[in-house]
RNA sequence: GGAGAGGUGGCCGAGCUGGUUUAAGGCGUACGCCUGCUAAGCGUAUGUAGGGGUAACUCUACCGAGGGUUCGAAUCCCUCCUUCUCCGCCA
């Protein structure tokens, strides 16, 4: 959410963003419904200011003693002049509230407008590898220990069911993924998988993302789509102390994706699912270290496909393609050796005070003074299915076989999966 | 699922037979004083949001959420959420 402030004083620069986002609402229903509630506003507060008046004179008089009849009838007639100007504001209000919800965070200065194909390559790591032989998709490889089929018939399409060396595979990367958060200073986080419209809200998947989540109808939750849902949400209306920052959070949760309408070539395999398994890093930090914290995250995040031995490149979104909230994201994609591309397998994003001030989640300045919203940031740290694709493409053998890099084989107890 | 008890400012906690409470008091925090340091003590200030004014300042709203009753609601009524205790059910 943008400060109502910061609407009415720079309509232009939130028009922009509307635009470089290709967002569809209008800044100006917007101003119009403001400048009503405000007028409105003003003879409201008029008439409480007489009413709180009238009504300490009626506790005087009563209390000597006296008739109070006339001040009684002229607060009831406030009354009803009053429920009537209420009633308005009421209507406005809910306008404005689904308005704000609308606008989506402004883009820094330094994202590159346009779409996807303005995306800027910040940087590479590795080799990608050569093979003397047709290196093949995972889904060959992965024969047997990945069936998509069995998963269709427990869950339906474009599920994942693991089984073997796979099934362990993922489990052993998600612990080890942790453990290497952990031990940078993170602190873990179990969660719940579900949440409430209210938590969907605060981080910005409702509205938008509406149609792209599974709901549980009866009891009104959702399926969470990341892990950022419930870890920023565990502060949500929260006040910390500028020393509590910054906080920084892990944690392992599914998450759950309708992806309506997408099927095809491009989505097979385990390339886009419905529920696939994600490591995620969430972080809590005062405004003015926010930038830093990004930075760090990217290199936590790359640091660990460094020590995979997996190629990877940081790429700078450009407007387009940045998503509702975030004011400004890096996306670092994998190579996959068997469908030869890059596949995204983070997406790391600096929300500034857009999340906070949907959550209010504050914090109270060291000397004292009004609390102020925190800055959110999170990204992948990482998301599994994709990293299981680059690490079973990029390691496979000509006869099938799968080399692991050293520090997976000694968590495996084998060097190579047959 | 059933019964009961709670939800008040950063925290604790009074008020809840409706009207000088426009939320007492404490803790914490900030500043100052005093004690030759420290501890203790004393004093003052200190909720959030929005509006008006050049300004000192001032007005309005907020006591889990939303409705209702009333001239007037933290206080009474209804619905919902949530926490705790007991019972039931259950991996």
């Amino acid at each position: 959410m943008l400060d109502r402030k910061f609407l009415r004083k720079e309509p232009q620069i939130v028009a922009d963003a509307i635009k470089a986002k290709n967002e569809k609402i209008d800044i100006e229903l917007w101003i119009n419904a403001d400048s009503k509630r405000r007028a409105l506003m003003l003879q409201i507060e008029d008439l409480r200011k007489l009413r709180n008046e009238l009504s300490k004179a009626v506790s005087m008089k009563k209390r000597n003693g006296e008739n109070a009849d006339s001040e009684m009838n002229k607060s009831r007639e406030i009354g009803a002049n009053l429920s009537s100007l209420e009633n308005e504001v009421a209507e406005i209000d809910i306008q404005l509230a689904e308005l704000e919800n609308s606008f989506p965070n402004i883009p820094d200065s330094d994202v590159p407008l346009g779409g996807e194909e303005n995306n800027v390559v910040l940087r590479s790591w590795g080799e990608i590898p050569q093979f003397d032989f047709a290196p093949r998709p995972h889904w060959d490889l992965m024969e047997g220990v990945f069936q998509p089929e069995a998963a269709g018939r427990i869950a339906g399409s474009n599920f994942i069911l693991f089984r073997g060396w796979a099934a362990k595979l993922q489990r052993t990367l998600i612990s080890w993924m942790l453990d290497h958060h952990i031990n940078s200073g993170m602190e873990e986080i179990w969660a719940p998988f579900v949440a409430t419209p209210e938590s969907m809200t605060a981080t910005a998947q409702l509205p938008k993302m509406d149609d792209d989540m599974y709901r549980i109808g009866r009891d009104d939750l959702f399926l969470i789509p990341t892990g950022e849902v419930p870890l920023t949400n565990l502060y949500r209306d929260q006040l910390l102390e500028e020393a509590d920052l910054p906080v920084r959070l892990c944690g392992y949760t599914p998450c759950f994706r309708r992806e309506a309408g997408s099927y095809g070539k491009e989505n097979r395999g385990l390339n886009r699912v419905h529920q696939f398994e994600k490591v995620e890093m969430v972080r809590f930090e005062h405004p003015d270290r926010s930038d830093e914290a990004h930075q760090e995250l990217l290199n936590h995040a790359t640091g660990m496909l460094e020590l995979l031995g997996i190629p990877y490149r940081v790429l700078l979104l450009a407007s387009g393609d940045l998503s509702f909230a975030a004011a400004k994201c890096y996306d670092i994609e994998i190579w996959s050796a068997g469908q030869k591309k890059w596949l995204e397998v983070s997406s790391l994003s600096n929300f500034r005070d857009f999340q906070a001030r949907r959550g209010n989640m504050r914090f109270r300045p060291a000397g004292g003074g009004k609390p102020q919203f925190v800055h959110t940031l999170n990204g992948s740290g990482l998301a599994l299915p994709r990293l299981i694709i680059s690490l079973v493409e990029n390691g496979q053998q000509a006869d099938g076989s799968i080399k692991l890099p050293g520090i997976l084989a000694e968590l495996m107890g084998t060097e190579v999966i047959r």
